[in-house]
DNA sequence: GGCTAATAGTTACAATTGCAACTATTTTCC
DNA sequence: GGAAAATAGTTGCAATTGTAACTATTAGCC
């Protein structure tokens, strides 16, 4: 039996507490992404991918990403609008594209990476390398244990 | 000089990791409250806080559940909808209007808190209490650090 | 070989959210 | 005392996102 009459706390409720973090980041960063490159956040992710692992498809993407095939799929077509990501038709399964950056689309991310890890290295100034890992580590285990109370895939 | 021609793997990205970790968490929690209680996130913060501190304005409320003022006042009005959620004038200053909870409210308040400190539990269960204490410190370090950086307001 | 199920990806529609503008009231300050 | 700025809260509109349905193609299987 779960605590009765417990009070809760909403700023010490983990949950709460994640959200709001991650949800102030993300904002953070997606304004720098914004302003200086047009670009959204899952467009910036699908370049991050596309740029370790060219010429896979979206649902590989997808995987990689933790979005969904449809989040991609805009992604993708943003992307290509603007020249920065090209497709190419899988002759071996014509359902499938390969994906990558373009000239225009690895300029672009070799901008953004630098930026992006001197973001990181900003925000987490304040952490001693010993609790840093701990952290990550932390984190790998909640990654975890979330996946297996609720099996199922995709994110914001 | 940030790192030149790094290579940046999403995985271990701080503010990807983060987001994608809240977001399942939260979608988890947010089946749950709906399922059973018909009730949204914001909402549910709502209650958290009118169980701890009733008769406070929707401007606290948004303080405590670092939402904006829109976020508040329509996760209110649907609590009020259904007879969750009382407001009452505040004669001193009639822009304000106290909130509180209603018997309603209250029910579905002690019903739901156990269930959330079951839940983060359920996800904590795999970490030791040293490094759940830890994990906490480098949370709140992370947060105000990166109020720092962009000294914004509102979450999700 | 041909029928069924599965997969890659897109489109359509609804729900959620954020931002800006708005109303009403109070406070400041000359 | 009254004009201007500030504050509480709501509303309208646009952007983002999620869910479900859809098309096209391939794989499985009898």
């Amino acid at each position: 039996m779960a605590n009765p009459e417990a009070c809760l706390e909403l700023p010490e409720f983990l949950p709460f507490r994640l959200s709001v973090l991650a949800n102030r980041i993300s904002r953070s960063l997606a304004a720098v992404y914004r302003d200086r490159f047009d670009l959204r956040i899952p467009e910036w992710r699908v370049m991050a991918v596309l740029g370790q692992y060219p010429d896979i498809s979206a649902e590989e993407v997808a995987r990689h990403t933790c979005m969904d095939k449809v989040k991609v799929s805009r992604a993708v077509a943003g992307l290509m609008a603007h020249g920065r990501v090209l497709r190419q038709p899988d002759p071996q399964d014509r359902r499938r594209g390969r994906l990558r950056l373009s000239a225009a689309g690895r300029r672009v991310h070799a901008q953004i990476v630098p930026l992006a890890l001197g973001f990181q290295a900003e925000i987490l100034a304040d952490l001693p390398a010993a609790e840093r890992r701990s952290l990550e580590a932390a984190l790998a285990t909640l990654q975890a244990r979330v996946e297996r109370v609720d099996p199922r895939r995709s994110d914001p």
